[in-house]
Formats: structure tokens, C-alpha cells, sequence
DNA sequence: ATGCCGTGGAAACCACGA
């Protein structure tokens, strides 16, 4: 089974690229975030018509996820991450296909930093560390994946020294990301590449892709138990490259049955 | 080293992204 995470940066600017990416990539699942749209404006039936059912969770202007699945039904736990009451951001959409717990997440930017986007960055990643620690005591498959606007380490980013008072690569961003894999989660495409540079977003201007300026910012993380059947873990580059793209690329894995 | 670009919504600019 194929699961890939893409943060299209709006959902109907990005549709022609979506549909493209689709036909060609054909992932089974797939996590969306940035839809930039209202739910009566989510492109559902083209989606559809692609062969995708689909949940989303949109908002007006801004933030926005959604699960596609081509085969396997689709069961809504949550879309709110608990510990926030007035957080009325649409970020997190945690659903099970069959066996799999799977979370799709829109973790906040942060910048500027310090601030109060800042602080509800580092609260918003607590919250997270709290319902991962959840999920993980129950036992079951677990995927974190999506846009967690964190840089994990050094080689993460073209040139950290730029980055280090950046909302994305802050030591206290950091160490919370790295609190959350502790818990047991595997970062799968560090672990499956260990010694490669891997980028998944590109600046939009100062030729960023063509110079690969770029950032690690969009994850996959795994519970213990699927480690040992994933066999694979990439980025679809070359749909950074593309006309009208979005700034992120698509990065998926293959998990085995 | 910088929102220099891109998107959406409202109103011919602004907020926001990373």
C-alpha cells in the first residue's frame, strides 16, 4: 500500500497538478494539507471521479486537511487535536483504514518567532506529544504524517546557519520534535536514508528548486510495529518542478501487508 | 538575507505562508 502526504497550497489553485500527481504516483492514500478552502468550495467531485473517496476538513481562508483513500473505507475519529478548546484551526484529521490508525496534520508555522504564533507552535506540538503518546499505549498501527514545519536536524535544511532563530529549526521546536520521536515513532524517511540530503519544500522564489535550496519539513512517522514493513520512503521531486506547482512536494511510502 | 512569489478573499490591497 502506497500512503503519501502533499501540502498542495490550495487545494483548487493546485487541482490540475493534484490530478496529474494522482494519475501518475497512484498512491492508495493520501494526506493533504494547505487546502486554503471552505468546504463548499473542496473540489470533491473531481476528486472523486479520480477514484478517491475523501475526508477534508476545510476552512475559509487558510490551513485545511484531507485523507483521500482509493480502496480502503475511510472511518473519521477526529478532526480537532484536544487540549485546546478555542484552537478553531483546521490542522489534524486523525481517521483508521481498516487496520491503520492514520493522522494527517498541519502542524502551525510559527514564524515570527518569539511571538504568539511562536507560542501556540510549541503548545500545538505539546498537544500533539500528548495524543501520540495516546495512540501509541493502545497498540495499534499508528502513521503521523503531514507538514510539521520542523526542520529535524543540520542536514535537514541547505544552509542552517540561516535557520536558527527560524520558527522550523528552533532549538525549543526541535527538541519537542525529537520528545515526540522518543516516544517510540520512527522518522521513516531519515531511517530508510540515512546518509542522503532530502528536501520536501522549495522556496518559491530566488530560484530556490533550481539551486535545491531547500527544506525536510514534511514526515512520515511510524509506530514500532511497521517499521519492518515499510520498504520504501521518497519524495516525488520532479512534481516540484512542474507548472503551477505547489511549494512542498509529494513524499509517500510503500507499506507492505 | 529580504516574503523578491503564490493563494484567497475582499476590494484594486492585505494576511499569510516558511
Amino acid at each position: 500500500m502506497k500512503i503519501a502526504t502533499y501540502n498542495v497550497n490550495g487545494i483548487n489553485a493546485r487541482l490540475p497538478v493534484l490530478l496529474r500527481w494522482l494519475q501518475e504516483s497512484k498512491p492508495d492514500v493520501v494526506c493533504l494539507q494547505e487546502l486554503k478552502s471552505p468546504n463548499e468550495k473542496f473540489p470533491l467531485a473531481a476528486i472523486e471521479q479520480a477514484g478517491y473517496q475523501v475526508v477534508f476538513h476545510g476552512q475559509k481562508r487558510w490551513n485545511g486537511v484531507a485523507i483521500l483513500s482509493r480502496y480502503i473505507p475511510i472511518k473519521e475519529h477526529s478532526r480537532i487535536l484536544a487540549g485546546e478548546e478555542e484552537d478553531e484551526q483546521s490542522r489534524y484529521l486523525e481517521v483508521s483504514l481498516g487496520e491503520l490508525v492514520l493522522v494527517c496534520l498541519y502542524l502551525p508555522n510559527g514564524n515570527p518567532a518569539p511571538g504568539p504564533k511562536f507560542d501556540y507552535k510549541l503548545r500545538w506540538i505539546k498537544r500533539l506529544i500528548t495524543r501520540a503518546q495516546t495512540l501509541l499505549q493502545t497498540n495499534q498501527q499508528v502513521i503521523l504524517a503531514g507538514d510539521f514545519n520542523v526542520i529535524p536536524t543540520n542536514r535537514d535544511v541547505y544552509k542552517p546557519e540561516r535557520w536558527v532563530d527560524d520558527a522550523l529549526f528552533r532549538v525549543e521546536v526541535r527538541d519537542l520534535f525529537f520528545q515526540l520521536l522518543d516516544q517510540g515513532w520512527t522518522d521513516m524517511l531519515r531511517h530508510l536514508h540515512p546518509d542522503q540530503t532530502i528536501y520536501t519544500f522549495w522556496d518559491y522564489f530566488r530560484n530556490a528548486y533550481g539551486r535545491n535550496a531547500g527544506l525536510r519539513i514534511d514526515h512520515f512517522l511510524v509506530s514500532p510495529e511497521l517499521v519492518s514493513r515499510i520498504k520504501a520512503a521518497e519524495v516525488d521531486q520532479h512534481v516540484r518542478g512542474w507548472e503551477k506547482t505547489s511549494d512542498h512536494a509529494p513524499v509517500w511510502i510503500h507499506l507492505n501487508p
